[in-house]
DNA sequence: GTCTATAATAAGATAGAC
DNA sequence: GTCTATCTTATTATAGAC
């Protein structure tokens, strides 16, 4: 009589078993950052699954096998671009710099990461076209973008504390002003680049313009 | 003999020949019209051309005689509303008012103007996505935008010799700065009203935001 | 888990009558 | 100039073998 022979017998058997690189992992990341690069150059509507999978090293067939539609792909794809600036402001520890260093180093932080990340930045643009409806089904985005207002409202009380800030300031107010002049600079190049014949992507401007802001800012803090 | 019998013929019978109501500019217009409702919600990669000609009072078929193309069509939307804000600053005669007066009107001018043309905004924004490819291929557009510059320069100069402003600022600068805050606030309204919890829709909130940024490109001209 | 082939449908563009 | 019907292609999604 054989008692558990299936089990004994099975890992034996599995391995000449043609498994050439079955790698689940690898394979959903594959196509996480194809779809990255079709989302941010097409849009959603203009995204074709087809595009994505050739982007890849597997087929279309599993873009539906892991990610259902090309929707939930797209939520996906926004999760993943909104996760990477999570955390990373926490890490500038403003509150062991002055006020105004503080302010200075976050606009710059705020700056250096719109202009080096225009993926992110297009793909925001696009879903406000949908009125951020992708962004509303997704839970996880959500419970992020809450330190950044805490770590801005603490160098503004700071700030006015110490009689360099003006008081009544507001950290959203504040944050809506960096966030502008950083974002529409990336978002809007090539419409402003045309009608006004600039290159934004110039190293000069682009310095310039992180003075500009800088200064802009402070200015506004100004007691 | 007959000399130009023709000519004088004519005109008694066309009338009777089934004219309902050809209206060629009227048709145009209303195609028009009814393609800027749809490539305002839908971007172009999302317009459908059925769409569009279910918003009008014609077919589909009237929408290719006219535009030959999805995306000429598309091209003469962008002029049509690029074109709308053509002159409008030219009126605001800022040359009659004091360089902070004008500053003031200027940017209020700007922030009403983008806050009651989201149409305009959206466009604009999906046209960014296309990297402004078809504000290029339009000689139209980029022959307006320039009146802005001017106006600005003008303002900024005499408030530095006045001495209220201070001396080196740039007209385009400036331009940038008050153009982000209030293209910004529109556009991304959606996914910031989401991430903070806030209503830009709000007229309290908006009114705020139309003090604030008046005062912070004065302060940033300021001597 | 992965592939090839294909179904089902949607969408841009056009034919041809009136 | 305008309409209805349709052609053609592209695209999302799935079936079924391995």
């Amino acid at each position: 009589m054989t008692i558990t022979t299936e089990a004994s017998a099975e890992p034996a058997e599995a391995a000449p078993r043609k498994s050439r690189k079955n790698n689940p992992e690898k394979t959903r990341e594959n196509i996480l950052q194809a779809a990255i690069t079709e989302f941010v150059q097409q849009g959603l509507a203009g995204a074709r699954v087809d595009a994505i999978a050739e982007r890849t090293q597997t087929s279309k067939r599993m873009i539906y096998y892991y990610f259902a539609s090309k929707e939930q792909l797209y939520v996906e794809v926004l999760e993943k671009v909104y996760g990477d600036i999570r955390g990373t402001e926490a890490k500038l520890r403003l509150e062991e710099l002055t006020p105004v260093e503080g302010i200075r180093r976050l606009v710059e932080f705020t700056f250096d990461h719109h202009d080096s990340n225009v993926d992110f930045v297009r793909l925001v643009c696009n879903e406000n076209l949908y009125k951020a409806e992708y962004v509303k089904q997704s839970s996880v985005i959500r419970s992020l973008n809450k330190s950044v207002l805490n770590a801005l409202d603490g160098v503004l009380r700071r700030g006015t504390d110490a009689g360099v800030f003006r008081p009544g300031l507001n950290a959203m107010d504040v944050h809506l002003l960096i966030s502008s002049f950083c974002f529409y600079r990336v978002s809007n190049k090539h419409t402003f680049g045309e009608l006004f014949q600039v290159d934004f992507s110039d190293a000069k401007l682009r310095g310039h313009h992180r003075e500009m802001i800088c200064e802009s800012v402070l200015r506004f803090l100004q007691a």
